[in-house]
DNA sequence: AATTATGTTGCGGT
DNA sequence: AACCGCAACATAAT
């Protein structure tokens, strides 16, 4: 479900949550959500969490028990389609009557698949409903192998429009689908890749290889902007499926100009919205003010 | 009741 | 290489 505005979201606010916490205990709850053995992160605590396309890293301090040290030194979690991360701490109960969070309270629910509890009793909850997503632990080595397989994040403050041209000389897929390719730039999901080409003015259906420098130009600038606004508003929600770590949802849907817009007129030019599919996916663009 | 949709990615085939 | 379609899985909406 997330891009990579919520991803962010979720990791900016976990750091203040877990880092420096032992954890105590951790339950799988199904097989197929956790990688590797879960038994050999108790004991560990997380010294840092960052983000790399729309993977979280929890970077764990090593064992000072030297016979329990395995060298494993990351925890890694990608959330996919429905993945969440829920914190609750024992003593705050969160929601307080309000209707998106509440919930909250009452996990685990069925579809949380992992839970790791810290040793101050607060518990990190991943639910996740389609079981797409995967929490795993791993050494060094295998965390760059798979950090190796997505091109820059669109928020790397070094990536530039050469890469972004030079990547996609060689590309007739429609733009929406080359942006979207992780392979690429990484972070642009199916939301912010119809609204970023809707602040462009670019069709989704345009081969990659035919945009003009100056709209390629245009939807770099476009993509950074949008998705630079969605993390200060804390990411997208809708359908209540995709919450912060503490079950409340952000503001960016607040402000979609075209993405689930279809019949509702064009916020530019007041023409309906259309939706197409295109590889697969729900595209929802303004044939008037793209082109 | 069957079909279609969903915010992601990986695979196998052409 | 690049591209395409489908697969993983669960649920809600038409």
């Amino acid at each position: 479900m997330p891009e990579l505005p919520e991803v962010e979201t979720i990791k900016n606010r976990l750091v203040n949550l877990v880092v420096g916490k032992p954890i105590v205990n951790i339950q799988v709850l199904r097989d197929k959500s956790f990688r590797g053995d879960p038994d050999k992160l108790i004991g560990l605590q997380f010294i840092k969490v960052t983000r790399r396309a729309k993977i979280i890293n929890f970077h764990l301090a090593q064992n000072i028990d030297q016979s329990k040290n395995f060298g494993l030194s990351n925890l890694l979690i990608h959330l996919k389609m429905t993945g969440q991360l829920i914190y609750v701490d024992e003593n705050t109960k969160v929601g307080g009557g309000h209707p998106t969070a509440d919930w909250v309270n009452d996990l685990p629910s069925k579809h949380t698949r992992v839970i790791i509890q810290f040793v101050d009793k607060s518990n990190l909850f991943f639910n996740d409903m389609r079981v797409f997503g995967w929490v795993w632990l791993m050494d060094k080595d295998l965390v760059e192998q798979e950090f190796s397989k997505y091109g820059p994040d669109i928020n790397d403050p070094s990536l530039g429009l050469a890469y972004l041209i030079a990547s996609l000389k060689n590309r007739r897929i429609p733009i929406k689908q080359a942006i979207m390719d992780n392979k690429v730039i990484a972070g642009v999901g199916n939301i912010y890749a119809s609204e970023a080409l809707f602040v462009a003015g670019v069709h989704p259906q345009r081969p990659a290889n035919s945009l003009r420098e100056e709209e390629m130009s245009k939807l770099f600038i476009a993509m950074q902007k949008v998705i630079d606004r969605s993390i200060k508003l804390g990411g997208t929600t809708f359908d209540g499926k995709y919450v912060g770590v503490d079950g409340f949802a952000g503001g960016f849907q607040n402000e979609l100009q075209v993405y689930g817009q279809n019949n509702k007129q064009c916020p530019n030019c007041g023409s309906l919205i259309k939706r197409i599919k295109l590889g697969g996916r729900g595209t929802f663009f303004c044939e008037r003010c793209q082109s």
